[in-house]
DNA sequence: CATGAATGAGTTTTCATTCAT
DNA sequence: AATGAATGAAAACTCATTCAT
């Protein structure tokens, strides 16, 4: 029925190992960007022989690009489960607004990595079309898929659900990011209602969509 | 016209090469990073030799940061007189994105040197205070002013103006951001007219603010 | 016949193990050289896992040492039979550079790491006398042998039969050098005959020795 | 008439350098091969920092070329000397045999490198055109040349100059060989007259070409 | 006996910074 | 002031050797 055996001794080592190795290396990679992070401090902080790392990854980069890809897998994951479980396009919003800062502001290490890498996105001259690019943009389209049902359902205005994905994208990034830095006082609900209320609604002086807010929303 | 002498050989020297080896660090930090970056390249491309560099800036560090410093403090005067001008909140806000867009596009390198250092602001572990967060708050302030006067005069809705012009600031970097990678097909006004439109009015049904919208904008 | 025992399984495996690993070694070092080969190479050729090997070898020089002994001590072989079976000098010297031509050209791999010893024991510092010059110099002593038993016989002229003998040595080297470089129309027996007419009868106008040839001697 | 300028401080300087980091390379190389030897080695030898190596060649690798290509084009130079001086075929032969010893005696880590070298050739899986094979072909072609004149002028007999010429220089190598592992009593002139003596009268019992034999050997 | 994961010393190479000219 | 040669401290990566299983 399935081609799977049980897992041998070794199997079992080298997940833990690679496990280990990609969390130390978020870690290393988070708090001091691709370049200034060396092999010595992930392999320490993976309690490892700096020889050993090579063993699990072939290069610094290839490090990288796992825990990088790991991360985004499973922030995928949850985005996608938010949004699944939205049943109208303002709780989806909301839903992708707080789920990403959610686990943004559990894997700050990883979020650094993940400012950092669309930041050499940007500051690459060589135009890599880089998986990291795909798996953003596959979350940008699952946004942009309920938005797009949003408008076809009358739920709002007739926009570019694509421009408006990525508004929600960039407003959910720079909320994290001040989520991270800020010392105290940070409530992820009242900014993301916030984020919520401003896309929908803008800054008008009536708010609409009252009456669509499924049980689920705070009172 | 008082305390000021009139500036020696040296002194117009030493501009001319701080202004020079500063768009030379601008152009190289900007297209390789920090790390990547070497002495030698900005050098070269400020033509001087290496060493000169170090009459100039203490440091790689140095120099970096005065670049930083130096786009800041013309990106800052770009946004302060375009809200100057603005009659209203609508075309303040309009203002505010199209100039700095402007300003950007115009600079790419700059951007992503701007880019990368908001990211070494939230990866670096080291919380210096940091004179570059000083310069992008009060950036910031000038448009969470804007938006409070907004209020004040009834304009919009009674929201937290610091939140409001945060949230704008972060539509404006996603907006310039995809205006860099794009290849072609890019065009400001229209991009800058979504966000204020976004943030006015949100995705809800019917757009209001039409009334009032300044001659200045394209109808 | 006395002191022999039947060998034990272990000691049939033993030896299994020894002469693959072997000529594993062989195979390596000859296409790599001893530095850049590496022992994980050598173990995976063997068939076996890389801790095995420091079962039977102490250390990569020790198998290296114990392949390349191996090898000149079955060349050694082949260089006395060949010698034992000529009746006179023109046929023994004939019979050495054939024989050994045709030995290194079987096994290619052992002329490389056979070439890269002399290279080193001519490059190492250390004047270590060498078990490798020690069979190299045996060798070398059946040749002169068999010359001066031609000298004390009168079928050449008075020569210093060691630096004939070396010299025959070295033809066959650059012979078989050429033949292994050789990507094809390369006659061991043409090239052979050339350094043997070459060594009795130099480039003078009329060859001797005609009358001498055996009958075995190809007309 | 021509373009030189005087060569200015810097050009003094880094002739001055690359000099001494090829002696040193040569040095080393010719201690250890190529593989074991280490920058670190070469620049201690040179009197310099390991940095300051790179600073006049690229590699590890570069730096070999051109240490194994500056003695070639010496010695090709000797050796062309040596031959267009030569009246006859007896005293090219000679003449080329004595001169490269010499050349070689007087700088052996340069004939250890040179040994290592074709050694390689062999060795090596990549068939690499080689510059250095290039160079080696050119100098036997200059005694291939000289051989082909000797037939030409009914000196010697009708054989295939190339290979009589390959046969001199694997003669002559074995010998430097020898002479460099030679602890004492090796006297090249008497060497070079047996090899010469080998090559045109071979072992027979009457040698030749005594009456061709110009005044400058040695009686 | 066999294994192969782990180690860490050692190698090449880069580059910020210094300093004699 | 300007130069650019020199320095040497890192850092990525390899591999012989060991040892627990």
């Amino acid at each position: 029925m399935h081609g799977h055996r049980k897992p041998t001794r070794t199997d079992v080592l080298t997940e833990y190992r690679c496990d280990a190795l990609l969390e130390a290396a978020t870690r290393v990679f988070g708090k001091h960007g691709f370049d200034a992070a060396t092999m010595e401090q992930i392999a320490r902080e993976a309690d490892v022989a700096k020889g050993t790392t090579y063993l699990y990854y072939r290069s610094k980069q290839s490090i990288y690009d796992a825990a990088l890809s790991r991360g985004l897998a499973e922030l995928d994951e949850w985005t996608r489960e938010a949004l699944d479980r939205a049943p109208n396009l303002h709780d989806a919003i909301a839903a992708f607004v707080t789920a990403r800062a959610e686990y943004f502001l559990e894997h700050r290490d990883f979020f650094r990595m993940y400012v950092a890498a669309i930041s050499r996105q940007i500051t690459s001259v060589k135009p890599r079309a880089s998986e990291f690019q795909a798996m953003v943009d596959r979350q940008t389209r699952r946004l942009e898929a309920a938005i797009a049902r949003g408008v076809a359902r009358g739920e709002i205005r007739h926009v570019d659900p694509a421009a408006a994905a990525l508004a929600v994208f960039d407003l959910t990034r720079g909320l994290v990011a001040r989520g991270i830095v800020a010392t105290r006082d940070f409530d992820v609900d009242r900014e993301a209602a916030f984020v919520t209320s401003l896309v929908l609604t803008g800054l008008c002086k009536r708010p609409r969509f009252e009456a669509q807010r499924s049980e689920r929303s705070k009172p």
